[in-house]
RNA sequence: GGCGGGGUAGCUCAGAUGGUUAGAGCGCAGGAUUCAUAACCCUGAGGUCACGGGUUCAACUCCCGUCCCCGCUACCA
């Protein structure tokens, strides 16, 4: 591995519409800051980089519903983040945000940059157009009912209920959320990065360099992409929340946020240079520096290809090195969800749990997601800090402490020089192992074989038994494990910094020592004899089971109130007058033939005999209802509908379904049997 | 449906280019010990390596098929 003379670490920009939860952390956040502060440790040139990305619709519509600005919204969340972060120790040398006017500057030189090299294509479009408002409408600004589950209220960019991603002219019944009223396509101008261009170029050569260094996960994701076929893309919205085009005449327009957000990594060095009286470029522009952008799974493609196509298309920038990204933390079993309330968020945690930072990180650190999905449990956060922080880490400190105090008055003894193999090989192990474990982002394994030196110390002193010598005839003896014992807790104060940076201070507090000791003290540090050390404190408490069967209630109880709010919440819609009811025609009619739709999970092409006809329907039931199960069930058929095509098939009405709370479809059929054509009034 | 990632002991995970009795930590059982946060140390019991075929002298590791989980993507009147 090359090793360049300074490095650019981006932590993935937290979206400003929610605070920071453990899933956040586990996926990117605690991997980041623990590599740049090793990276810091062994006295390389970090610059460790984050910030809010604060633009695009969700925001927008969130202040429209709690009526306030976006800009209240984003300084709300900007603060919570930036302050969860800073409470839990992650070392950014700068927290910036999207919203700064240097960054709307950096966003805007870029645009024009490309710009004026004849990178962009135009192209008109049809969109939806709000006619009362008279404006474009967003995907989220488009709400109306989900094909998929039948939601009343998806966006056009996807079913909150049921995790569905959509288009806008995927819903049925669009509706401007704005006006309320069913918006109209209307010619669009936007703005086109020739993805398929650049790929043809140099993407599909670039990504081949970097199959043997990314993860399998990551580069498996952009070859599909690759194997695909890029497409141009949209680098500009109509809407007036974000960085507007810097072109004349082109009001109305702004930035879309995949374009926007990750040239916040770039606006953020700018602000730290100009804080610091530094210049911004080498960090972005020189071969000598490598860009590392540690994000999640979800947002693999727009850091491993179109950023890196926005800066190619600058020319002056470099490339990322690598783009470790994370797969995704679940907790309890069920996927963490900032809208079903279903997460552990940072901020709480930092104040139901505090002054327990590290044990935190420990356990996310321990069960990161590096190679699959993986779970977070109260239960096992409880063990993993009772059983292996507390019993292996704090109890040898503690023991080392202890009997310190107890035969030396505190004081490091003079000894010979000692060497116990179990105790070296750890030690050379985290020496040699370690700074290639997180070269390698193996972070879990990295903290394993430090955690590994504890665990030699106790074996050590189980062996050694210096409690069974003679203080006064074998005094020389004594010394020398305790020397020694006072030498692992110092060599642990070194290698857990970059993991547990409290912890290692607290080590130094107990051990008396001011200064910061770099990577290579490891080796060869030992105490001066003579030296005083500090008083012995728990490192780490127990965790009672009363404290985690409060968290697993709490989250409990917010899983049954938001199944009770999404009950009683949903809005009624507004009135209808008796003729509106009336244009409907819906009949009882009978599934004479129904059978799978090849190709499409969802999707049951019915025969149904309404009375008056035969006909056609397409219903995206398959996962609800077998096909030979539902043959002879009569159900309640919104005829004068009008017809779609549907993967082909042409879709002649619709079938009426009750959803229940768990999602479940059921059928709205009489509860005895009709002729075929009798009217639902 | 397509693509990507993954399915290994109760739990969390390791297992380059196929090769002796499949490993670790935690948990569990038994023992030893008392300096220590009922901690530590030793020993042990636990796995048909998702399932079914195939290639090979030999497969957890390669090939084909099936099932399950996660993500991206298509479908949803």
């Amino acid at each position: 591995m090359k090793s360049p003379k300074r490095y650019t670490v981006t932590a993935a920009l937290p979206y400003a519409n929610g605070p920071v939860h453990i899933g956040h952390l586990a996926g990117c956040y605690i991997p980041a800051d623990t590599f740049v502060r090793f990276l810091r440790l062994t006295g390389k040139d970090v610059l460790f980089i984050c910030g809010s990305d604060e633009h695009g619709v969700p925001i927008t519509l969130k202040a429209r519903n709690e009526g306030i600005s976006p800009q209240d919204v984003v300084d709300k969340y900007h603060k919570l983040m930036g302050d969860a972060f800073r409470d839990l120790g992650i070392s950014f040398d700068v927290y910036s945000r999207t919203s700064a006017p240097i960054h709307h500057e950096t966003a805007q030189e870029f645009f024009l940059n490309l710009y004026n090299k004849g990178e962009f294509t135009e192209q008109s479009t049809e969109q939806y157009f709000d006619e009362q408002e008279q404006t474009f409408l967003a995907d989220r600004y488009i709400v109306g009912t989900c094909p998929n589950c039948g939601n009343d209220n998806a966006y056009g960019d996807q079913c909150e209920k049921c995790g569905k991603s959509l288009s806008p002219s995927d819903l049925i019944n669009p509706k401007s959320k704005l006006s309320g009223l069913a918006p109209v396509k209307k010619q669009t101008k936007h703005w086109f990065l020739a993805l398929d261009r650049y790929q043809q170029e140099w993407i599909n050569d670039w990504m081949l360099t970097k199959k043997d260094d990314w993860k399998s996960n990551v580069y498996g994701q952009c070859k599909s992409w690759l194997d695909q076929g890029l497409q141009p893309r949209a680098i500009t919205r109509d809407l007036d929340w974000g960085v507007k085009v810097p072109l004349e005449g082109e009001e109305g327009k702004v930035l879309y946020v995949w374009f926007d957000a990750p040239i916040g990594y770039i606006s953020a060095t700018r602000e730290w240079a100009e804080r610091e009286g530094k210049d911004w470029k080498p960090w972005w522009q020189s071969d000598e520096s490598n860009l590392i952008h540690f994000i999640g799974k979800d947002n693999i493609v727009f850091h491993c290809i179109i950023f890196p196509a926005i800066l190619k298309a600058h020319g002056d920038f470099i490339l990322p090195e690598n783009v470790p990204a994370n797969e995704f933390l679940n907790l309890e079993g069920d996927k963490i969800s900032t809208s079903r309330n279903w997460a552990v968020w940072l901020h709480e945690y930092l104040q139901d749990f505090p002054g327990r930072r590290d044990e935190l990180r420990y356990v996310l650190t321990s069960i990161a997601p590096e190679t699959k999905d993986s779970d977070f449990s109260w239960k096992d956060y409880q063990a993993r800090v009772n059983n292996e922080l507390a019993d292996i880490l704090g109890n040898f400190v503690n023991r080392v402490m202890v009997l310190t105090h107890k035969y030396f008055e505190g004081k490091v003894p003079a000894s010979t020089f000692q060497v116990v193999d179990e105790v070296e090989t750890a030690t050379s192990n985290i020496f040699s192992k370690v700074p290639e474990l997180i070269e390698g982002y193996e972070f879990r394994q990295a903290l394993f074989e430090t955690l590994n030196l504890a665990r030699s110390g106790n074996k050590y002193l189980a062996d050694a038994q210096p409690w069974k010598l003679n203080l006064e005839t074998q005094r020389d003896e004594v010394a020398g494990i305790i020397a020694y014992s006072i030498d692992i807790v110092s060599r642990l104060s070194v290698a857990l910094s970059p993991f547990l940076p409290d912890t290692s201070a607290r080590l130094r507090r107990m051990l008396n020592l001011p200064a910061q000791f770099g990577w290579n003290d490891l080796m060869v540090t030992s105490l001066p004899v003579g030296h005083q050390l500090g008083l012995p404190e728990i490192l780490y408490k127990k965790i009672e089971d009363a404290e985690v069967e409060a968290q697993v209630a709490k989250l409990e109880a917010s899983k049954a109130a938001h199944q009770t709010t999404e009950t009683s919440h949903k809005p009624v819609k507004d009135a209808i007058s008796y003729d509106d009811f009336m244009k409907m025609d819906i009949r009882v009619g009978t599934i004479l033939e129904a059978e799978r739709v090849p190709k499409a999970d969802k999707l049951l092409k019915l025969l149904v005999d309404t009375g008056v006809d035969k006909r056609t329907v397409v219903s995206g039931i398959a996962e609800h209802f077998a096909p030979e199960n539902i043959v002879g069930q009569q159900v309640s058929v919104l005829m004068n509908l009008e017809p779609r095509k549907i993967r082909g098939i042409e879709s002649q009405g619709m079938i009426l379904m009750a959803e229940d709370s768990d999602g479940k479809l059921k059928f709205v059929q009489p509860n005895e049997s009709v002729n075929p054509g009798a009217e639902v009034r």
